[in-house]
DNA sequence: CATTTATTAAACCAAAGGTACAATAACTGA
DNA sequence: TCAGTTATTGTACCTTTGGTTTAATAAATG
């Protein structure tokens, strides 16, 4: 009877791995049920064997996507002990991890509505906020640390910081996705330059001194 | 013959007020034709006869926007000489906006993709680009003045400055809504309070000195 | 009264999520 | 092996939503 389990497993994977690649390239909207069934190479009935609903893909791979930043978010934090170095792996961990799964990403930072229709809180949705929650927790400490190592003003609020934090980035990342062309055009940076000046700017609304 | 225009021109902002309050209230997308029709109290199919298709009546709407954002940035900008004054001007002017026309910030800011099908650039989608760049213009010009006010950092390029103080502030607007209520129970602190903390963050990240 | 113009109800069409069902494959127990 | 049962899936279809078009009706004009 295991076997069936495992085998059930492999396909919900298969199928949430092909809605993930469509979600990171068209967005959630614009891929319709048809799309992932022909990318995950199965017909659209059988992914309602697998799921009851394009939104149960969506809040799997939604709630998949926000455990694996937090975990990026760990680890950048704990890359360097010192603290600036750890804050740009930080911000280029967040700039990365859009590249690959910018639904999750709209919604940790709130960019998304996260209660879809007018009904109550989903399955797995209460998982998603958790997460969201332990993200900003995370952050909020490292806030705190970089304010007992003195290389942050210590009259910050943390939580309120980070959520401004987050969301100015956010606002930054979205910004250099929609006029990419633009920046290169004008400005002469690509996006990854662009949003490196961004976090830049952002500590140094965080730092006591100016660079 | 002029009455006849008139006329015209009268149906096409009745059409246009309803349109906007809807947007403002629910956004572009969920507002539908038959929305506005009932909200201006008009036949869906007269909607046509004044506006060859809903596209054509969000650019409008847009564009009128803008050009008010304009407007409220330059009279805030003009409204006191000390600087840190009229930075604070700008922030509320921006932040009051957005409640009245959150769909035009959004194009403004880039939070929104501006040429909305694979198509090309269409009619009035050039006018939409150019209030655009003038704001940032307009605001730019702003930094400047800060920076021979000795208000702000000299070092700090203008365009870019603008744009990545613009999407950041975008940002924190954009989760100010969606988490309105997160924000109220965890922080204690209305909408309002919250983006003043966040503008007064990010004026730390362009001065020279730290408050 | 005839002709043009303005208005709108109803029809049309496409997209997309979701479902029903029949055909096929796989497995089970004699 | 084979008959019967179960699970899987491809096809066609249903339903809703929403933008757009058409054709008929009402109003105005001269």
């Amino acid at each position: 009877m295991s076997k069936k389990q495992a085998l059930t497993e492999f396909h919900r994977g298969s199928i949430l791995a092909a809605a993930e690649r469509l979600f990171a390239e068209k967005g959630t909207e614009k891929t319709t049920m048809d799309d992932i069934a022909r990318e995950a190479e199965y017909s659209k009935a059988t992914l309602y064997v697998y799921f009851q609903s394009k939104e149960e893909i969506i809040n799997a791979i939604l709630l998949s996507g926000m455990v694996l930043l937090k975990k990026k978010l760990h680890e950048a934090i704990e890359s360097h002990s010192d603290w600036f170095q750890a804050y740009d792996a930080v911000c280029q961990a967040i700039v990365r991890f859009y590249d690959e799964n910018p639904t999750a990403y709209d919604a940790a930072t709130g960019s998304i509505p996260l209660t879809q229709d007018g009904d109550a809180l989903q399955k797995g949705m209460s998982d998603i906020l958790r997460v969201s929650d332990e993200i900003e927790q995370e952050l909020a400490d490292f806030l705190v640390r970089g304010a007992a190592d003195g290389a942050v003003r210590s009259q910050l609020p943390p939580v309120e910081t980070v959520l401004l934090f987050w969301s100015a980035l956010s606002g930054m990342v979205h910004t250099a996705e929609q006029r990419e062309s633009y920046i290169q055009r004008t400005l002469g940076l690509t996006r990854e330059e662009y949003l490196q000046h961004g976090a830049r700017l952002l500590l140094a609304s965080l730092t006591k001194a100016n660079m």
